[in-house]
RNA sequence: UGGGAGAUGGUCUAAUGGCAAGACAGCGGACUCUGACUCCGCUUAUCGGGGUUCGAAUCCCUGUCUCCCAGCCA
């Protein structure tokens, strides 16, 4: 596993600014970040940009990373969710070691810190219904009004507090505050909610606890207790620092972590919520988490894009404090970049189209040597059985043809890649008029692709030998929505937009039949259509079933598109 | 409306008082046994207005716009 960022002079963004400095001035003599997943859902791209810093950012500095499960709300988080967060990160190619922590192992400690708070008169029991809160909390122009209950005793607060713990209340009527300021600006300084009451089990600690604390209190104390030095999170969090410092400068807690803030990433033709997410799985909307169309990590994954693409891909986009939208292309770029150099060639037709070579010999095949990767030999070399019955591409073919389309009709010459010349003499229609089968003659002085008279030929088309072929089918994936930001309505719902094309199955697909041994970490270019990979659920040996992880780019069809 | 944050080509990112740079997209061309890749060229930007300065994207003032906050979610 090898995630090092190579040393570049790349400028350094905003927060490694911040922790070199802070490694310069002996600020810190280590530096530990932590990456805080709450296990309520499977990871997507934009939580990929936050591993990608977390812990690039530790290993660049020779720090550590921890992974933290931030699970305080047993309401929405399950031990499945955990299984794949771990797996999802490990398969970005990070790796925790032993710093795997809950929030759920601290509840204990942080308990006490709540005791402790009340026991410094900064935190209260408070019987106000949530109804009730709201309106003490005040408005944006006003300030709140104090709760009635905000000045019982230290006693009295230690003794609710504890009947709070032992299930002695009901959900719902009465929560712990701290004592901060009701009239600050600040609406998360109106004596925030501390913890809260909820008679659910939860997936570690089972029935150990009926009140459960909340983020805000939690995520600073478990930065602290992990003696994290930098804190990062999204920028959405930048109401929440002062209540962060709030509490361990309350608390005047040995260790002090400081929060920075940075821009989450958003992409168009997308959502990157795991609210949504979970809704388009929950609708079966989509096959699952693990939808090759969804940017999830494991949709991802099983898509066929490659870690290293994902975080040369975070790495690309940057760290900033603005809110920014990336275009998807930048991701699939990204995939092209990586597959381009890594991804050995091979031929399949997706839409196949019978070609006779009639003065090619009855029951004859011969192989043909291909390259794997015309731009870097050491990939080596592969055979390819031709014979006289073959496959093209539908789209290689076209009646009427204009002069720029440099393939195949009737009359012209094209040339079989790693193969022959061919001319097409003969198109075979059936009774629709559509266009069943062509016969062509090759020519055989032109094995391999070159004619010895030197003529040049302008198109080169892939192709399979029939009888050889495997058939199989392909899933090609087009982006979810047709919106460019599906959620930017809020009265419109994101589904509205959902792509109906966005999944088209191809079910008699021609390979070559080098693709039987593929395995499922296999990706390959299939040439001059793109880059493919076996389906990891799907498919088996008797039914072989390939995605298309992205198109090759394609200057002819951005061409044709124009006319 | 109170508070917090942010505005650089179509999109993202850099320039940290000294020639506004790079990536992606777009356009044009070269090359090509992948209309791919690669290579070359081009178009396009400092939110507005004032000020400080020899010099401002950067510092100051002012205006405008966008985002976040009134969960017992994180």
């Amino acid at each position: 596993m090898n995630t090092e960022t190579p040393k570049t002079d790349k400028p350094l963004d905003f927060i490694r600014q911040i922790i070199a400095e802070d490694i310069a001035t002996k600020k810190h003599e280590e530096i530990t970040t932590r990456f805080p997943p709450e296990p309520n859902g499977f990871l997507h791209i934009g939580h990929a940009k936050s591993i990608c810093l977390n812990f690039g950012v530790a290993a660049e500095n020779n720090g550590t990373c921890h992974l933290r499960f931030d699970d305080t709300n047993p309401d929405k988080e399950s031990t499945e969710y955990v299984e794949a967060i771990k797996r999802d990160v490990h398969w970005l190619g990070y790796d925790w070691g032993e710093h795997l922590y809950y929030a759920s192992d601290y509840f204990t400690q942080l308990y006490n810190f709540a005791v402790k708070l009340i026991e410094m008169g900064k935190a209260y029991v408070c019987h106000l219904s949530g109804e009730e809160m709201r309106t003490y909390r005040g408005n944006l122009t006003e300030p709140g009004k104090k709760s009635p209950y905000r000045d019982r005793s230290i006693a009295e607060n230690l003794q609710l507090f504890e009947q709070m713990r032992n299930g002695e209340f009901d959900e719902g009527t009465c929560v712990l505050r701290a004592k901060i300021d009701m009239a600050s600006p600040n609406f998360l300084m109106r004596d925030p909610v501390l913890y809260r009451i909820m008679k659910t089990s939860h997936h570690r600690t089972g029935d150990k606890w009926c009140i459960y604390p909340m983020y805000d209190f939690t995520h600073c104390l478990s930065d602290m207790l992990e003696n994290i030095t930098h804190s990062l999170c999204t920028l959405e969090f930048e109401n929440n620092r002062p209540l962060y410092d709030w509490v361990l400068d309350t608390l005047q807690t040995p260790c002090h972590p400081q929060q920075i803030e940075f821009a989450r990433l958003n992409i168009n033709y997308t959502v990157t919520s795991k609210r949504k997410l979970l809704e388009l799985v929950e609708d079966s909307l989509v096959s699952g988490w693990d939808d090759p169309r969804m940017l999830t990590l494991s949709g991802l994954r099983r898509r066929g894009y490659t870690p290293a693409s994902i975080r040369a891909f975070c790495e690309g986009i940057g760290v900033g404090k603005r809110e920014s939208w990336i275009d998807m292309g930048i991701l699939e770029n990204a995939i092209r970049d990586d597959l381009n150099t890594n991804a050995p060639r091979v031929l399949g037709v997706l839409d196949p189209l019978k070609v006779v070579i009639t003065n090619y010999p009855e029951d004859s095949t011969e192989t043909l040597e291909a390259l794997n990767h015309p731009q870097n030999n050491q990939m080596g070399k592969r055979m390819l059985p031709f014979s006289r019955e073959l496959f093209i591409e539908r789209s290689d073919f076209m009646e009427n043809a204009p002069k720029k389309f440099f393939r195949l009709s009737e009359g012209r010459e094209v040339r079989l890649r790693y193969a022959y010349l061919i001319t097409c003499a003969k198109v075979i229609k059936d009774e629709n008029g559509e266009v069943v089968e062509l016969h062509c003659t090759y020519d055989p002085e032109s094995r391999g692709g070159n004619a010895p008279d030197g003529r040049k030929v302008k198109g080169t088309i892939h192709w399979v030998s029939a009888a050889h072929s495997l058939q199989a089918e392909v899933r090609l994936y087009d982006r979810l929505f047709t919106e460019e930001f599906p959620d930017a309505d809020k009265e419109i719902p994101f589904k509205n937009f959902l792509n109906p094309d966005s999944l088209q199955v191809l079910t008699d697909c021609r390979l070559e039949p080098n693709l039987a041994n593929a395995s499922a970490s296999d990706r390959f270019q299939f040439e001059r259509q793109g880059y493919f990979c076996i389906d990891s659920e799907d498919s088996s040996a008797q039914h072989l079933v390939f995605n298309r992880i992205v198109t090759l780019r394609d200057s002819w069809a951005k061409l044709a598109g124009k006319k």
